[in-house]
DNA sequence: ATTAGCACTCTCCCCTGGGGAGTGCTAAGC
DNA sequence: GCTTAGCACTCCCCAGGGGAGAGTGCTAAT
């Protein structure tokens, strides 16, 4: 929104910095004479408040009621977020602190990216008292290194996947062949040589299309595997690691039950949470969602913060922060920002080398 | 209590057991006068409220304030549990319907102890309106059916251990030795030979004891695959399952915040919850701690229903449901206890064909 | 263009008083 | 002796009123 920009004098930019600024720190309405007080203007509240009713009619702010102070519509945050915060403020870097916490919680978890993911939502959550939020790479985000089968009983074999994010899936198949372990050997070095280093979406589809060949000329030790492996990937989803549920309980936003309900009925429901996460999953950087922004009715009163994090140049997952509207953006951005390189730095750590033995 | 039932005349059981009956199903304090009309008493409200003044003296019933009606305490509702519910009420089992929604969630979970677990509890709290919650299989009740290794990348190794219970468990192990595919098939066997069908405990106990013989002898291979089995058992632990927080929150009890924040910060704290119901893995049937029983201040407000499950005939994990001390005792009774044989029952059909197997 | 002054609005909170529900006690009834 | 009717009393709950406080918009003066 360039023209919004241009819309605004110097000073009714500061103003409006200042009522999103003590807003966020604070959530009473903003009113002209504080606003003059805290934020050592040279005029009287009587033109602040002449700009105030200015940054109103061009929907930056708000009253609650006539005769309240003013507090930021979601259009004033976004103008925030992305002309304000940077400039206006010194960054601060806390980030030693969230590395040094992400180090001594993640280190040693590497080799499971799951519980990597939940610990990773715990520190977020911690260190930004809202809502810390992961989900694992899905079909797309994530590339077969291995498989490996062996028989589990009489009529079951237990399939083994390994991902290069760290995924470890497991499965127990029901089988109607009974294969011998070294059938299972073959399998799983065909398997292996086929389909190491693609992504889970990328042999779906290659399944289908081969099987839909093969059935034709039914190579049957082949074909089995096609189909053993078509069990395994089908099933194949992102997970989502949510946390911080009293932190964000502490925010007097939530000093009304009906909010606290309607919040943990929708991180409940992942599925939901999964559909609004995965539209951002390709973008770039982090992302920010602010308010009705969002697409499920129950958040509209919420922003969100992510970014991906990657493995190798490929976009694997999402980390994240969900607060409400009145969140500590500048913080809460560079906090998941370094989370998601953070995450990245481990994947590539572990990646390397896998990289290196091919 | 026999005495405390000796104590009780027919009249006081009907009137304490009304007062609870009514608390139960609506939590305001039950007047004198309410119970002698919506209970069909042939006493006037005066003589009934004696008797509850003499149930109060006793430590069955208490008062909010002089003038309100009176409440069950904890004590009332151990005598409920204990001795009126299964008399006063005809047990009207709607259990057809829990047991075909289990049946349609879970059965295709079997192999997956943990998803399964996890679907219990979410259906344990929409049947109850409660928390549900499942505590998986802890090192004394697994019993390991099977371990595989095998070679993960070049300075680490992958253990997959699998259990009777379902439990499937990895980990990535960074190795100071290179082992070849061989040599980890030859541990694996070996180990598979020693130690399956005991409990993860057990092996434990038992790897402590040859591994301080073995320091002398020294056999290689044998002492790196126990220090290998020792890595890998030594972080096995119970994993906790809780939903259904947006469901509890629908109880009057929750309209205030501090509640929801006690209850969501004891929730959020899995370790004092797996303490908590841990201490009762090994009492048989169905467990019922009420209010003040429990050992968790913030829990006090709350009463636990809980049951285990079974592999075999020895305990295996715990499931249950947390509600209010107002809480539908029978029906949630009746629910644990149902929920915990049908689990029983899936692990026994997972685990019989392996024991035939033997 | 800015500001001081002022009337006005709206929330919040405290206080008050009545209504209601329920009790405990007492005295009368069976 | 147990039961009950009657009654005074207690305490919660809620609605209504009023005052303080904060903030606004407008107007007129600088």
């Amino acid at each position: 929104m360039p023209d919004d920009r241009d819309m605004l004098d110097e000073r009714s930019i500061k103003v409006l910095w200042a009522v999103i600024h003590s807003y966020i720190n604070n959530p009473d309405p903003v009113g002209s004479r504080y606003v003059t007080r805290k934020y050592a203007f040279d005029f009287s509240p009587a033109t602040i408040r002449n700009i105030m009713a200015d940054l109103e009619d061009m929907g930056f702010l708000s009253q609650p009621h006539t005769s309240a102070g003013r507090i930021p519509t979601d259009k004033g945050y976004r103008f925030y977020v992305e002309n304000l915060m940077d400039e206006m403020e010194e960054n601060v870097s806390v980030h030693e602190e969230l590395i040094e916490s992400l180090t001594k919680r993640l280190d040693d978890l590497r080799e499971d990216i799951y519980t990597l993911l939940d610990e990773t939502t715990r520190t977020l959550s911690t260190h930004s008292h809202y809502l810390g939020i992961a989900v694992s790479p899905g079909p797309d985000g994530s590339t077969l290194r291995r498989i490996e089968l062996f028989p589990y009983s009489d009529d079951r074999i237990a399939v083994i996947l390994f991902t290069n994010e760290g995924i470890i899936k497991h499965k127990i198949l029901k089988n109607s062949f009974s294969f011998s372990r070294n059938d299972l050997n073959k399998i799983a070095r065909y398997l292996n040589r086929e389909f190491s280093g693609y992504t889970i979406k990328e042999i779906r589809r290659c399944l289908f299309d081969e099987m839909a060949r093969d059935k034709a000329l039914c190579d049957s030790l082949i074909s089995r595997a096609l189909s053993l492996c078509e069990d395994v990937v089908a099933c194949y989803g992102s997970n989502v690691f949510i946390s911080g549920l009293s932190e964000i309980l502490e925010l007097p936003e939530f000093s009304d039950v009906e909010k606290v309900k309607e919040l943990s009925r929708t991180i409940e429901d992942k599925h939901a949470v999964i559909k609004l996460i995965d539209s951002l999953a390709n973008e770039e950087g982090v992302q920010v969602i602010i308010g009705t922004e969002n697409t499920i009715e129950e958040m509209k009163a919420m922003s969100i913060i992510t970014s991906t994090y990657k493995e190798g140049d490929k976009p694997a997952g999402v980390v994240g922060i969900i607060g409400p509207t009145r969140m500590d953006y500048s913080s809460a951005i560079s906090l998941v920002d370094v989370t998601a390189r953070y995450l990245t730095k481990i994947l590539d750590e572990g990646g390397r080398q896998w990289r290196r033995e091919r």
